[in-house]
RNA sequence: GCUCUCGUAGCUCAGUCGGUAGAGCGCAUCCAUGGUAAGGAUGAGGUCAUCGGUUCAAUCCCGUUCGAGAGCUCCA
């Protein structure tokens, strides 16, 4: 819960004797001197809160003058003035009643209904200068040792993080222990603004969004869908090589069968509006579960035919509100990379262990090696099936992240009310962390479906059922994709892996040989034969990130090697075209290539 | 959906304190045939997102709708 004042998360004591004091408490300061700031500016403002966050901190103002950009500069300013007095913090407690006296006295009514709400038998305040604020603390000793910081963005945020509450006003900013630190951190925000997939994608002609088609509604462009195909060739194969059947299902589905599978009910906020169809009502899919449960159900199963392993690229489309609405990363309509496994209890812990190993191979496949687990596990409330298939189920889970050697973390109470699950977070190029694997098991669907097998001695059991995506959603890992690559595709997935440059037009023909000699071998080719100058197209292409380039000249036709120009040398390297071939296809095959350090 | 900010050529962006607009890239044509990050010239392209209001006059001011961005909330 993040609607506390910030401070009760900020376990950590200072240690005075410290230098480096630890950055959350640096950062707390910090948003006081923001509070202190804005106060002198704007006296009238009522405070929110104000804590340490992940990156830096915020406060929260009710104030009805918007802060603009100019205005958040002179706030910075202000707060840099303030650090410069060396006011020092000064920690005191109050009794409810004096607590809530002196809020009200300060005229600071959400100050007031938190010191209501906490319920404790003192309330701490800390006083710099002539700023005053409830606050568990701790704080530095005195703002000089706030030693770097920078307001960031304003934004609105409703107060104790409610839609029904009134939208306060928030100020976001960051601290760091120095000035060096604090730059490495702006480093690294504008690395993100650079290799912003939706920037890339317009730059590389990968995707676009259309506003008369709709938000939320990509257009693949033929480079991006180029890639896409790669993406879904690869990830076929490794299905089939990891025997699993592959499926294609509809798009909707009559209203008996969301029903059943308790979409209607639960989900039904997420979905797009009946479509009648000879008086029957239909749905768009925002899930792929029922058709598959549908497949299985489709004829009688033996326990000697399990487990069954269904999956599909299945596009679904799910209603999002506008506002959450973001590139590729959050869209309407996307394809899952889908599966059920549909299994007898004693293959369950096996299927999990097969499922984690997959899907490891799959994201180190696309250059991602750095993985982090979460187990969810039974949510207090209202959880369906019985202890004891938790606890089976959990524990399969369990061992099989033990048994992939990888770290995890327990989400107690964190699971779906049908099961438990294993999220995989991947880190990307530039450290940020992205949810895209997810197993998770079902206790649900298999009753409500009435699923079964015939079991050994001849009697209807219910099978268990595990569903995964691996990648998650294609649009969504393609946008990570490119950021984790910098557009920078690693030559098996690039979209063009050569582009073939003339140095004078007249030189075609052997360009056009050349290009179908390579397309020959699955290399994919471009020619520029344009009668611009060769620097002008050199420029071009290294712009379009293509992995090779190779010039055709005067010296290559009449020596007959080619000179190759690779995605981030300034070398021409002069190689046969037998050995480029090879040294592509190698490329290829092995896959896995990681991202260009930053 | 909510708050704030924004919407000018295919792209990136100037500009007009109210008198119907400009650059660079890209595109087309021509000249140039040049060896590793931009050769030169000419030209085409815009109801200044939409609808309405104020005004002699709106791309600019006010309101509406649509869309985008940063967040909130939610989530793959």
């Amino acid at each position: 819960m993040n609607f506390y004042l910030g401070s009760l998360s900020v376990s950590t004591k200072p240690d005075m004797s410290d230098k480096r004091l630890p950055i959350d408490v640096i950062r707390h300061s910090a948003s006081h001197v923001l509070a202190q700031a804005v106060i002198s500016f704007f006296p009238e403002a009522k405070l929110g809160i104000g804590p340490a966050i992940e990156n830096g901190f915020y406060y929260d103002f009710d104030l009805d003058t918007p802060i603009t950009d100019e205005m958040l500069e002179k706030i910075e300013i202000k707060m840099n003035e303030i650090i410069k007095e060396k006011q020092s913090f000064k920690h005191f407690d109050l009794p409810k009643d004096k607590a809530i006296e002196l809020m009200n006295q300060k005229n600071q009514p959400y100050k007031v209904e938190l010191i209501n709400d906490l319920n404790l038998s003192s309330y701490s305040f800390y006083e710099n200068g002539p700023f005053l604020d409830l606050c568990k603390g701790p704080h530095c000793e005195n703002t000089i040792r706030i030693p770097a910081i920078k307001l960031l963005t304003v934004s609105g945020a409703y107060w104790r993080g409610s839609e029904k509450n009134k939208m306060l006003q928030r100020i976001y900013g960051t601290a760091f222990h120095d000035k060096k630190a604090l730059k490495q951190f702006i480093f690294q925000q504008e690395e993100a603004k650079k290799r912003d997939h939706r920037n890339l994608g317009k730059q590389l002609q990968l995707f676009s969004i259309n506003d008369d088609i709709g938000s939320g509604l990509i257009l693949w462009h033929p480079k991006g869908s180029r890639v896409r195909h790669i993406i879904e060739s690869y990830w076929r194969d490794a299905h089939f090589d990891a025997n699993y059947e592959l499926l294609y299902s509809p798009h909707l589905g009559k209203e008996d069968l969301w029903k059943t599978s308790g979409h209607l009910d639960c989900y039904q906020e997420n979905m797009y509006t009946n479509i009648n169809i000879d008086n029957q009502d239909y749905y768009i899919k925002p899930m792929n579960c029922p058709f598959h449960l549908m497949v299985y159900k489709s004829h009688q199963h033996s326990y000697r035919d399990l487990p069954v392993r269904y999956a599909e690229l299945g596009t679904v489309y799910r209603y999002e509100r506008s506002g959450v609405l973001h590139g590729l990363m959050r869209v309407r309509g996307f394809t899952q990379d889908d599966a059920h496994i549909i299994c007898r209890k004693d293959q369950v812990e096996s299927e999990i262990t097969d499922v984690l190993n997959f899907c490891v191979q799959i994201l180190k496949t696309f250059g991602f090696h750095d993985f982090k687990t979460f187990i969810s596990t039974r949510p207090e409330e209202k959880a369906i099936g019985d202890q004891q298939d938790w606890d089976m189920a959990q524990s399969a889970l369990e061992n099989a992240v033990k048994s992939a050697d990888m770290d995890y973390e327990i989400d107690h109470g964190g699971g779906a009310f049908y099961g438990p699950k294993i999220d995989i977070k991947i880190k990307d190029a530039i450290g940020r962390e992205w949810q895209c694997s997810t197993i998770q098991f079902d206790f649900n669907l298999p009753e409500k479906f009435d699923m079964s097998y015939i079991n050994s001695e001849g009697n209807k059991e219910r099978p268990y059922m595990i569903h995964r995506a691996l990648l998650g959603s294609i649009e969504r890992f393609f946008g990570i994709l490119i950021e984790h690559y910098n557009g920078k595709f690693p030559t098996w997935l690039a979209p063009v892996q050569v582009q073939i440059l003339s140095i004078v037009d007249k030189f075609s023909p052997q360009c056009e040989e050349l290009q179908k000699a390579l397309k020959a071998h699955n290399i994919r080719t471009n020619i520029d034969t344009s009668s611009d100058k060769i620097g002008a197209k050199i420029r071009r292409y290294i712009k379009e990130k293509v992995p090779y380039m190779i010039i055709i000249g005067e010296n290559e036709i009449k020596t007959g090697v080619l000179s190759v120009r690779k995605l981030g040398s300034n070398d021409t390297i002069q190689m046969t075209e037998s050995e480029l071939i090879c040294q592509i296809q190698n490329e290829v095959t092995h896959k896995g290539q990681l991202p260009t350090k930053v």
